[in-house]
DNA sequence: AGTAAACTCCGGAAGC
DNA sequence: TGCTTCCGGAGTTTAC
């Protein structure tokens, strides 16, 4: 599911196709997929020129020359890739924009529709339903900022995947990292100590950069830009591992619900203490 | 046919 | 009282 590391690696495969090009024949085919504003996207894209490609939490965003961005969250099942013009359109496909110059296209494909595109102008921040404010980068952020996060007493992985508090992690690498750092999803933020938040905040980036590396992780539908899967769900320790044992002990992992969310662990190596 | 999957937002309840 | 946290439901579609 596309989290921070599907982001970049998507930003990181798009940004060489769309850097310094200018879209043509932009055609939205479903309305209700952008902010309310799906009709303005042709005319206002049309004949643009984008100027960079990056990455704010698991967002993609497509910045334009006049300052025009393309916010594009890609939800459970989205895909942002590029194919040549001459493919065929495939259902659920709402977005596709020609890149000037060349024979491909810019397609934007979501079945369950859990993701969306938000057109921004200039001076337009990134507000709005479903477009709030997010936290620092965790692979940015600074120990002095992230134990002030830990001060509250919320379960450390609703911390984690509350996009307010830091912009990327999901399911998938909160619990990696987790069991990475020995910590229990429920455990407390402020009952971690400093040694053991100091790791944990080290042991997260360093799932990020492997998944970054690995091109993400795919189960199903995670594909970057050029359509191409992930490799890190060979890596996984425990997201989608309940009952296979765990990789350093060999204790059967188990799935249980924190923070709403279905969460992996192993029950040795992450004890919920006191 | 019902349920679960992931994610965000929202409202209300509960806790501190 | 007031802030924080928790919990369930809605919205969105597909697959089992």
């Amino acid at each position: 599911m596309p989290e921070l590391p599907e982001a970049e690696t998507i930003v990181r495969t798009l940004s060489p196709h769309l850097h310094g090009r200018r879209f043509e024949r932009v055609v939205v085919h479903r309305k209700d997929i952008a902010n309310g504003r799906a009709a303005q996207i042709p005319r206002r894209l049309n004949g643009r020129r984008v100027s960079n490609v990056r990455r704010s939490g698991k967002r993609v965003v497509i910045e334009f020359d006049e300052g025009t961005r393309l916010v594009v969250a890609l939800g459970m099942t989205g895909r942002l890739t590029v194919v040549e013009s001459a493919e065929p359109l495939l259902n659920h496909t709402q977005f596709q924009a020609a890149i000037a110059g060349t024979k491909l296209d810019l397609r934007f494909r979501d079945p369950r529709r859990f993701g969306g595109l938000w057109l921004l102008d200039a001076t337009e921040e990134m507000v709005g339903p479903r477009l709030g404010p997010v936290g620092p980068d965790p692979l940015e952020i600074r120990w002095t900022e992230f134990r002030l996060l830990l001060q509250r007493q919320r379960q450390i992985k609703a911390l984690l995947l509350d996009q307010k508090m830091l912009a990327g992690m999901g399911n998938i690498y909160c619990d990696e990292a987790l069991h990475r750092a020995g910590i229990h999803p429920l455990t407390r933020a402020c009952d971690l100590p400093d040694a053991q938040g100091r790791d944990l905040l080290r042991t997260m980036r360093r799932v990020l950069r492997d998944a970054i590396a690995d091109g993400g992780t795919t189960f199903m539908d995670y594909r970057n830009a050029d359509g191409r899967p992930g490799g890190f769900q060979r890596k996984h320790r425990v997201y989608n591992r309940e009952g296979e044992p765990c990789r350093t002990c060999k204790t059967p992992i188990i799935r249980i619900t924190a923070a709403g969310r279905s969460s992996h662990l192993c029950p040795t190596c992450q004890p919920l203490t006191q």
